[in-house]
DNA sequence: AATGAATGAGATTTCATTCAT
DNA sequence: TATGAATGAAATCTCATTCAT
């Protein structure tokens, strides 16, 4: 029941208890039980579901060549930035039940599973570098991208304020990428 | 008593309980308890600890006057990234349990302790730019330094990885200053 | 469904749970309630199914009258002490889980149906005793087998070590007997 | 706290509870857990206590030098039944208690500590056997004593009723202990 | 000043049994 | 007749904090 999204949101991880989200989603403990083996399970189902949804929204955008990998890039950014703002309130308690279920082996797969999406458009971005340079260049932006969206995140923001921020990270990792992009040229 | 630090690192936030940490430090529990008015405050304080070695860092570096801007943010991230990856396991067990301490009025405090010595720093790198543009580019690299230090701290790195992924950050970093100072300039 | 005794066996009487031998069955649990009335009913069968068994073995020993009565107990107790040593498992688990099943009147019943054969086998070995002395040995004879082998198969035991114990029990008893017998004639 | 008990023989094992042995104790939960790291130790130390008291029966007994071998054995007998039949509730819910601690190293070396004193007084008993035969006598006569020792107090028993009993397996361990001296001497 | 026993609310999880479909 | 989702009481164990000594 993602109506555990609604405990979480409301009532924080500290608060985010079984009994709870049992109550809110108006079934029995023992219900919740029959489809979630334990409360870990629960949250992280959760996360799995938000780390698609990131990595939909990755492809959609670096997807499309109709833009240049520079704008696409930008795009991105203001597009995750935004949807981190959105539901920060789920996303940061979600953080902050992260040591339940950060150890289960599912997490670290789905957590990897942007990778891909990134290292092809990276491949475009800088079409004359090695595979290693590339692919220290995808951790660092994606990293980055995805910490630093967190936690701007978690205080709240006016749509001036995220709009200026998502510009100057776009602007970070664009002047980096031309940066690159030279270096690998001469 | 900062022998807290050892139930932290060997047994991670989840056990970080007040008995343990009496234990360990050889008091009884309510000794604990004349010293720290409860259990937040303990990890407060060690955070506090952390943050002011932090600035310190920071202060060492960014005013050493005898290197170019650009070679000290270089060497500051070096020196962060290395100082992030030592004792990885205490951060992590104390950003597991920033739940417990984050909402403090003193942490936000003492948490931007750090802006002032990184503000003064990009006003002598950046003397062209306006106040704000400055502020919004001290944040961002602020903020991307500690987080992305964080999550790259997480899993063990060899020293060759630190030593490459600092380069990696560092170049990022002087890439975008160095676009907004040609930016301001024309 | 006896497939039960597969959960009793590798699962043990604290997981004998209803829904693990519907499972097991391959049936729903709904229908598992519709052979038996509650979980301590499938126990009770399957203790039932073992005390059957058990009857059965001191019959076709007991009353071969080709042998020699004391002859005839040696081999009992053999032929029993075996049998409790195969399947140790699932006989512990059953015993584990004793409490539940065993206040049931059918029980009592039903443990109870090996003495009268027992009974019968004691006038020809004892032909001049009283009812009632033939009765105290029946019961400590009886008593003796089926507690001691269970105590004895909670260990594994190798062959030797098992034939050696049957030895043993079966010269207490024949000594007994012999003892009461020389008793009675004197 | 032994006012568990109280708890053991009034309510059953299937009814003995943490909260309820706390409540019987007057005091909390928290308390009782203090004392005692989880359930199963609290039935391991009642179950010590048990054997404790038992291998003082049997050293005061079987040392008493003043009598002979077999006179003693019988008065063991005849006091161990006794003592068995005493507090039988308390025993046998103990005994229903037992999957939960008898995994326990402790449980099984503690179980064994009467094993050196009934040594000691068969190589009196029988000076001319094996240590082999002896050990193998020693086994079964204990095993004996104390599984049907608890079989038979498991029902209520009259004081008549226990003498005879007691009597009866005392005779068939002096049968059986005359015959294994005989068989040694020719 | 120091101790540490006592507290008890609260968390997670299990499982026999029912009953609408 | 068969199913299996739903129930919810009950069990075990943890831990921050207090306070009499």
């Amino acid at each position: 029941m993602q109506a555990a999204v609604q405990v979480l949101a409301e009532e924080g991880a500290q608060r985010f208890t079984t009994a709870r989200v049992a109550e809110r989603a108006g079934v029995s403990i023992g219900s919740l039980y029959q489809y979630f083996p334990n409360k870990a399970a629960i949250l992280f189902r959760l996360q799995s579901d938000e780390w698609r949804q990131t990595a939909d929204l990755l492809r959609r955008i670096l997807d499309d060549r109709s833009q240049s990998p520079l704008q696409r890039l930008r795009a991105l950014v203001h597009a995750f930035i935004r949807s981190e703002c959105e539901e920060a309130a789920v996303r940061i308690a979600l953080d902050d039940a992260a040591p339940l279920y950060r150890d289960a082996p599912e997490a670290r797969e789905a957590k990897e599973e942007g990778a891909p999406i990134f290292g092809s458009f990276m491949r475009e971005a800088l079409p004359h570098g090695t595979d290693i340079a590339r692919q220290l260049a995808s951790d660092l932006i994606m990293t980055t991208m995805s910490t630093v969206g967190k936690e701007f995140s978690e205080t709240p923001r006016s749509l001036t304020e995220i709009e200026a921020f998502a510009d100057a990270m776009a602007d970070m990792f664009c002047a980096y990428i031309r940066s690159i992009a030279d270096k690998g040229r001469s």
